[in-house]
DNA sequence: GGGAAGTTCCGCCAAT
DNA sequence: GAATTGGCGGAACTTC
């Protein structure tokens, strides 16, 4: 973890409170660019143990938001910030929280690529990284090395993905469990951008998610979804959309593969078994939507996940 | 993997 | 006049 001139205490403690959590799994070291103490934007400094030498080590490199990262709006990163980000070795995963997506765009890290940050600096985002692929409506967004996320917590959310990717949802979970955050949160920052707050509950589909949660397996439609909710097709797509930041027929893709990939660690179901627990009326189908979600297939994934049982 | 059939998504627009 | 709702139709996506 790299703190900058400026950083922000909350999230610079984020990587350490929830990878620590991860049962040994992960060493957090946190360096500045040169090895001295570091102003935050609040009222004390920190101290570190370490200098740039060990972001040359590092697997990951996380990059919390800084007030560096604030001025970096149309001009480069000081050299000090430069040099140090030199020293990371290709192949290296970089994560960004918060506006800390600036710090990576302005060196040039994010071009080509996809990636958000904090909903307030968007247009600025933009307008700075025009070659920069932005996504407004996500929490975070993995570009395969280089993962960038929104807002503050948002961090969490993405360190948490990526405890997931690296050892299966059970230590995920149980992290998430540790640090009293859910696990996964629904939707993206589209749900936390300024926007009239709706009328009553009664207009919200949240109760609908909820109920379809719990009728996974079930075929559910968009006509028995908007039934449930009491509203026409078009009307509940639109609201849905606004509340979640993804279609229903996105969201309900993600909470199955979620579902499947939770019972491919936890049981010895088949696959084709597991296809119809989540809704998923075929195998062929999970198959489909579990290799574009997650990247493999799902034998692979549990071969890789699936914690033995004690004999 | 390819293709047909069914479903979803979303812009547009009229009605409320 | 502005905001919301819901139907229509074509494009895109999903299922089989």
């Amino acid at each position: 973890v790299i703190a900058l001139d400026g950083v922000y205490p909350f999230e610079l403690s984020i990587p350490h409170r929830v990878f620590s959590s991860a049962g040994g799994r992960y060493e957090v070291v946190t360096c500045s660019v040169d090895g001295r103490p570091v102003p935050t934007n609040a009222d004390f400094a920190i101290s570190v143990q370490h200098g740039p030498d060990a972001l040359a080590a590092a697997d990951t490199v996380v990059v919390p938001p800084s007030t560096t990262a604030a001025q970096l709006v149309d001009s480069a990163p000081p050299a000090a910030v430069l040099n140090s980000l030199a020293r990371i070795a290709p192949g290296t995963r970089l994560v960004s929280i918060c506006t800390a997506s600036f710090v990576l765009g302005a060196a040039g890290l994010l071009d080509g690529r996809s990636a958000t940050t904090h909903w307030c600096e968007a247009e600025s985002f933009r307008r700075s990284f025009p070659r920069v692929r932005f996504e407004l409506g996500a929490l975070f967004v993995d570009d395969g090395d280089v993962l960038t996320s929104a807002g503050a917590a948002s961090g969490i959310d993405l360190c948490l993905y990526l405890i997931r990717k690296d050892h299966g949802t059970d230590v995920a979970n149980g992290v998430a469990r540790a640090c009293v955050v859910p696990p996964w949160r629904d939707g993206g920052q589209a749900q936390f951008i300024e926007q009239p707050i709706p009328a009553s509950p009664d207009t919200s589909t949240a109760s609908t998610r909820d109920w379809a949660l719990s009728e996974l397996h079930r075929s559910l439609s968009l006509a028995v979804l908007a039934k449930h909710a009491q509203m026409s097709v078009r009307t509940f797509v639109r609201r849905f959309n606004d509340e979640v930041g993804l279609s229903p027929g996105r969201w309900l893709i993600q909470q199955r593969v979620n579902r499947a990939q939770q019972l491919l660690e936890s049981t010895d179901l088949p696959v084709d078994r597991i296809s119809q627990e989540v809704g998923f009326s075929t195998a062929a189908s999970l198959r489909q939507h579990f290799q574009a979600t997650i990247g493999v297939s799902p034998v692979a994934y549990r071969r890789t996940f699936r914690v033995a049982e004690p004999v």
